[in-house]
DNA sequence: ACAAAAGTGTTCTTGATACACCCATGG
DNA sequence: CCATGGGTGTATCAAGAACACTTTTGT
């Protein structure tokens, strides 16, 4: 893996999303420094200037290794962000300098969306670096510009995933109920939709495979688990 | 517009893609040089480093405004390239740094597509700088990873078009056939579509009017011309 | 028994596909 | 009169949308 010195210019920051079951969520990062005597707290994407002789690709992925743990992440390139205002915010200058100890002008940032699993090996990595999931609903002013990149990375998502849905799996739990992915897809997607319409679809899926297991101790009937077959999916996406 | 410095770090490459009527082509800029002792001739994307202040977008804008003349461009970022094996050509090195006057080490290029109408007024700016039409079949060898370029440019519009056709209008001229539409619409996607159908669906566009005119000295019946109507299309498209 | 979500079919509408002949024009 | 591409309709099929009741389980 590249470790040389770090190439100042350029930057990669992961919008990193995560589905509890409920919402939709991304990893921030807890930011905290002085600026003019005032004590500030905020959020930013998790993201990292890149190294000398290191890969845009490689860059990204050694972001959210550090970050997760996690290794076969689906990790998506979807866009650059290069306004010469995106670094004009003095205490973001600061904090930066602080952070990688070498003056910087403008950075140049090229964003990666990922999709992950919440789990909880994941916890002890995230707690290390003041990793939080948050509500997509409900963030805050972040740093830089990086309440755009979210937003441009939810829209690179939500059109991703309608011509190709296996992102929906990797968000997904390794089991999970028809349910789940029922209420999943009217929050990427945004619409409601009819759940016997839907049944009829899922149940042609054939890379959706039940298993044996139920849900137990639900206070009303007990839905059945299914898992993601990647292997019949491959052979039917061509 | 933006006149500073030089920003070293970050270029833009432009895929200009424009329709014969026949072909699907793109704009190429031919590069000469002397590398150990041996002259070369080849091509290259047009694009350009960025300046210290400049945008991403309105660096590739510039790019393509000072090689064609064209103002309200269909311009789209679509990926970033940055290999640390991109530049590891000598001879783009020695090229390089003559145009720019600069040292340079690493390049991380931001890629950007426009369809354009190839048109009588763009050859005039085309020529100074030494700008070619080339047919997206026939490329040979070009300088940096421009081939990867232009091979993900292709993906992407295709995709892009898939759900969004409005470009397709772009490439073609002002007055424009059904048959060249369709003709336009197999390259691009790669498929042979049936007459009939298409046409059909091409009475259903309203946005497509038709024109009092049609062909003029051909050696068959003559084709009604149609115009893209950007109004209607807009009222469409929410 | 009741609350809460699981599970399940039919009809209708819409869009996609397959398919073949006559027409207008220039040479 | 012939070669070339322009212009047109019907029947079938597949996918998506609308729509309501019974089953299971825990409290």
């Amino acid at each position: 893996m590249p470790e040389s010195t770090l190439y100042p210019h350029v930057s990669v920051d992961c919008v990193i999303f995560g589905f509890t079951g409920e919402k939709l969520n991304i990893l921030l990062i807890s930011r905290s420094g002085i600026n003019e005597e005032e004590c500030y707290n905020d959020m930013k994407l998790p993201g990292s200037v890149i190294y000398e002789n290191e890969d845009l690709d490689d860059a990204a992925y050694r972001v959210l290794h550090e970050l997760t743990g996690i290794k076969n992440i689906y990790l998506q390139q979807f866009h650059s962000f290069g306004s010469p205002e995106r670094t004009k915010n003095p205490q973001d200058i600061v904090w930066l300098e602080n952070a990688i100890h070498m003056k910087i002008g403008r950075i140049v940032t090229i964003g990666y969306v990922a999709l992950i699993k919440i789990g909880q090996k994941l916890q002890n990595f995230s707690d290390k670096y003041e990793a939080h999931w948050c509500d997509i609903n409900n963030i805050g002013q972040l740093a830089f510009d990086h309440n755009i990149i979210v937003e441009k990375a939810l829209d690179y998502v939500r059109l991703k995933l309608e011509d190709d849905p296996i992102g929906l799996y990797e968000l997904l739990p390794k089991r999970f109920t028809e349910a789940e992915l029922r209420n999943l897809h009217e929050i990427i997607f945004g619409t409601k939709v009819d759940i016997r319409n839907f049944h009829k679809k899922f149940l042609s899926l054939h890379y959706v495979v039940p298993l044996d297991e139920k849900q137990e101790n639900v206070a009303h009937r007990a839905a059945r688990y299914y898992r993601f077959d990647k292997i019949i999916y491959n052979q039917i996406h061509r």
